[in-house]
DNA sequence: CACGCTATGATAATCAATTATCATACATGG
DNA sequence: CCATGTATGATAATTGATTATCATAGCGTG
């Protein structure tokens, strides 16, 4: 049924509403809990995601030592948070001033990264 | 010979005049490169980062998502950054003012990281 | 319908990082 | 010197993430 989105399409679109950047295995999960949808084998979802980097539609986001999360491109300037309860990543708006005086004397920068850490308010209320 | 040093010592000692978090294997060539040590195992490596972190000594850090570096515990409050050519990581020192305004409603906030990525000063030189 | 192509899924294989093993070396206290 | 316990190194084993394989299913075209 062509009416049907095909699986790249879906994992495309999941990270487009997202609130923050997800993980293969993130993804996985969310795609096979989501009832309306049918499953998806991981390996889809890997093959998703380096197409869709390759394509200029997704960006990898890199927050901690264990996996890499991916994240739709032109999204505004953001950063992140990281929930030590959930281990999600979510997005957070805006930035600050001054991140250049940080930069020490000889080096350059291309560009930064703020990531905060704490609770998201679901993890926040419940706990 | 009780004059030298253990090599937990020179691994924790390495990490105090160090000028950014290294990883195990950073922390492996660097010692193994220094001729007045002789030489050192990859596992000691390994065994006294985990000891020193046992210990408090050490702080891991998590800027990437390949492996964990390790820092000086009881360093003053400071940020990093990340040289797209030698993939070291090296200490900034500062921070910046208003981070809490990122913080999106009803989450919270324990602690932060500011990760500047571009060319540490030698490789700015050099390239 | 047959053909050829892409998408998909299950799973084996790979890869890098880290940990576990095990035997040896070293230091210390009888 | 001997017994014992810790430190060390080489290397095997494990682990988690990611990629490669391979067979199948679905689709469009002639």
């Amino acid at each position: 049924m062509s009416e049907n989105k095909s699986k790249h399409q879906q994992v495309i679109e999941a990270l487009a509403v997202a609130d923050g950047p997800m993980s293969a295995n993130e993804l996985w999960e969310h795609l096979r809990s989501n009832p309306s949808l049918n499953s998806i084998g991981i390996a889809t979802v890997y093959r998703s995601l380096k197409k869709g980097v390759e394509e200029g539609e997704l960006v990898p986001v890199e927050l901690e030592s264990g996996s890499v999360r991916y994240e739709s491109s032109g999204l505004q300037h953001h950063h992140h948070l990281l929930c030590s309860t959930c281990s999600r990543a979510y997005d957070v708006e805006g930035c600050v001033k001054n991140l250049d005086k940080l930069l020490p004397q000889g080096f350059e920068m291309t560009r930064h990264e703020i990531l905060l850490y704490g609770l998201c308010a679901d993890c926040k209320m419940a706990g």
